[in-house]
DNA sequence: CTAGGGTTAG
């Protein structure tokens, strides 16, 4: 039904319509106003001079004498006020642009549609957002560029709830949307924090813009795109992609982005290739290559990531900063740290997240001392330390158990740097804390947070309880996690883990009733492994897998040679009260055993075997590693969903810190 | 006044 909207074709009036607006006439007249025919030149003739004089000092940058003139002139015209709104933006200056909107009001401009525009983007600018709202609500002829104005403001500053409310409200109204609204409120809806209302109001939006005939147009549809990416309904996102009869280089990496940020590694270089491959005028730019980067160090896919170097410097792509950053970071996560740290040092230039891609590259690789020490030369060097700088180094100082270090770090991020704690923040000292068993102060951080503590801080306590088998706080942490995420189902498994270890099997039965109560069920482990640059698959106790007998047959017999050599099986971590060569039988059929196999078999002597999975790595698999790594004598990089392992002569680097 | 990207983590 066309309950508010026409059905029109996405062709748009020019912007200019309201432009040359007299003051104190109602709108209407100005809707077929010409601009070269108008009363307003005659009237301004007489103060022509002073409009000239202001209009070129805005130009020249002197917004001070242009101040000066203004307060002796009350004649002014709407490009004057134009160029001195655009100066105060310019200027940084909030006091400056309320004297010249006062000015305005007082000669009768401020309900100028058009310069009502510029006043919302001014105040937007200036980050006053009240002032916004108050010349939005002040402004009664709200054309849609007020309207866009308004919802623009907003959502750059994060109110992405209010535009969704305004949007119903304009949409009473009658007005219909434009092209650049439903970017403005698709945008809105993927920035707020993700809900399923908000979904639904998407596909609302989405709806409106079919009906409207704006599935036609480039920017909107990669604004739809990106808008289900970050909602993580990737499957709406393909199928929106799919249809659209215009794609670009934008569109193209919007797509990859949404597959590389919700952990299908796997699609994202599938979809580059097709991009690759398909396409004859859509060669990927910097944005995509970063993008398809992140899979290849998702994957640990060294090989392919390699190929994508060259190209990259093929391209003249090389001299990008994110492209250095996220090649450095691929490297590091594919075990390859000195070459990220070669990458580094032939920078000429370097900006912040350079700084912290090296710094999280020591971190992943378990050297806290050394990540602190780049930390430290870093604000040596004049460099302020971003907020996430800190959750590199705290990061770093918990993978190496650095508690003393990271409190000090903890403590200098406001008082010298003036960087305020978030939530991430708080879930790195939870973090560090727990894993050095001080769970009872890790609570109290917690307890003595300013900010809500979110799912990140209760699952780094979760995580931490697991690792200490502490029950009861276990179920303090579980209990707001099921609250917040309560489809979550590692949080399920996490405290199943817990009673499990405790031998509360009754427990353990109770979690699992729960996780089926809710239609969750755990993942199934999924491994992969790069042999040759293609990637291998292999789920847990795979009967389907071609390979499965061969390999099977060579873990049993790798399993016996390494017991007599001191491996023990870590049979707890099956969630089954079964009897103990059935649990050694479900452990030795992990994805990852079946993947460590297949790269013992499959690659040479110096070879480094690297492993990507989809979820943690279990305790069992862990030290199997551990032990082949000396056993076998191979370097093995096993990338987790949450952390990167490196085992390397019996030890690991993440310090046995799952 | 429109669209895509870097560093983080249980």
């Amino acid at each position: 039904m066309w309950a508010f909207h026409c059905p029109q074709t996405p062709q748009l009036p020019p912007h200019s319509s309201s432009r040359l607006l007299p003051p104190s006439k109602p709108p209407i007249c100005c809707l077929s106003l010409n601009p070269s025919s108008t009363s307003t030149i005659s009237k301004n003739n007489n103060n022509h001079m002073n409009n000239g004089r202001i209009q070129s000092l805005c130009k020249q940058g002197h917004l001070k004498q242009a101040l000066q003139l203004l307060s002796a002139e009350p004649n002014l015209n709407q490009l004057t006020y134009e160029l001195l709104l655009l100066s105060c933006t310019r200027h940084h200056s909030l006091s400056d642009a309320r004297s010249v909107h006062s000015h305005l009001v007082d000669n009768g401009f401020d309900q100028d549609p058009f310069l009502a525009t510029k006043l919302i983007n001014m105040y937007a600018e200036l980050g006053s957002i009240d002032h916004v709202r108050q010349v939005f609500d002040k402004t009664r002829n709200r054309t849609i560029y007020v309207w866009n104005a308004l919802f623009r403001s907003l959502t750059l500053a994060g109110h992405g709830e209010e535009v969704l409310d305004l949007y119903r409200r304009m949409n009473r109204t009658g007005i219909p949307s434009d092209r650049f609204t439903y970017t403005y409120v698709l945008k809105a809806c993927a920035a707020s924090n993700c809900s399923s209302s908000l979904l639904n109001r998407g596909k609302e939006i989405h709806g409106h813009i079919l009906r409207h005939g704006y599935d036609v147009n480039v920017h909107v549809m990669t604004t739809l795109v990106d808008m289900y990416a970050r909602l993580g309904c990737v499957t709406y996102a393909s199928v929106v992609f799919r249809e659209m009869g215009v794609k670009n280089v934008v569109s193209w990496s919007a797509m990859i982005a949404c597959y590389a940020r919700n952990e299908m590694p796997f699609e994202a270089l599938e979809l580059f290739r097709e991009m690759m491959i398909e396409t004859h005028d859509t060669d990927p730019n910097s944005v995509t290559m970063v993008s398809v980067l992140q899979a290849c160090a998702a994957l640990a896919a060294l090989e392919q990531g390699k190929l994508l170097h060259g190209y990259i410097l093929r391209r003249g792509l090389n001299s990008i900063l994110p492209v250095i950053s996220a090649l450095m970071i691929m490297y590091a996560k594919c075990g390859k740290l000195e070459l990220g740290q070669r990458l580094f040092d032939q920078m000429d230039k370097k900006d912040v997240v350079s700084w912290n891609s090296l710094i999280s590259s020591y971190g992943v690789h378990g050297f806290g001392e050394k990540a602190i020490q780049i930390f430290e030369e870093m604000i040596n060097r004049g460099v302020s330390p971003s907020p996430i700088s800190f959750i590199s180094v705290l990061g770093a100082c918990s993978h190496a158990g650095l508690v003393e270090e990271g409190k000090r770090l903890f403590e200098s991020m406001r008082r010298d740097h003036k960087v305020l704690p978030g939530v991430e923040h708080y879930a790195c000292m939870v973090d560090l804390l727990g894993r050095a068993n001080m769970l009872e102060e890790a609570a109290k951080i917690i307890e003595d947070m300013r900010i809500e503590p979110g799912p990140r801080v209760w699952g780094s306590l979760l995580g931490s309880c697991r690792i200490h088998c502490n029950v009861e706080l276990a179920e303090r942490a579980s209990k707001r996690l099921f609250k917040l995420e309560p489809t979550n189902a590692g949080n399920y498994v996490l405290l199943a883990d817990v009673y499990a270890e405790a031998n509360m099997w009754d427990e353990v039965k109770r979690v699992r009733k729960m996780l089926e109560a809710r239609g969750l069920q755990k993942i199934p482990g999924r491994s992969w492994i790069e042999v040759k640059r293609k990637m291998h698959s292999f789920v847990s106790v795979d009967e389907f897998n071609q390979q499965f007998e061969e390999l099977h047959a060579f873990l049993l017999k790798l399993c016996s040679e390494m017991k007599e050599k001191g491996y023990v099986p870590q049979t707890k971590v099956v969630l089954y009260d079964l009897d103990e060569k059935e649990k050694e039988r479900i452990v030795l059929g992990h994805s990852e055993k079946l993947a460590v196999a297949f790269g013992l078999i499959n690659t040479s002597k110096g070879e480094t075997i690297r492993i990507t999975k989809n979820l943690r790595l279990c305790e069992d698999c862990h030290s199997f590693t551990k032990f082949i790594s000396k056993f076998a004598n191979k370097e093995i990089l096993v990338r987790d969903v949450n952390r990167f392992h490196h085992f390397r002569d019996g030890v690991c680097s993440c310090g046995d810190y799952l």
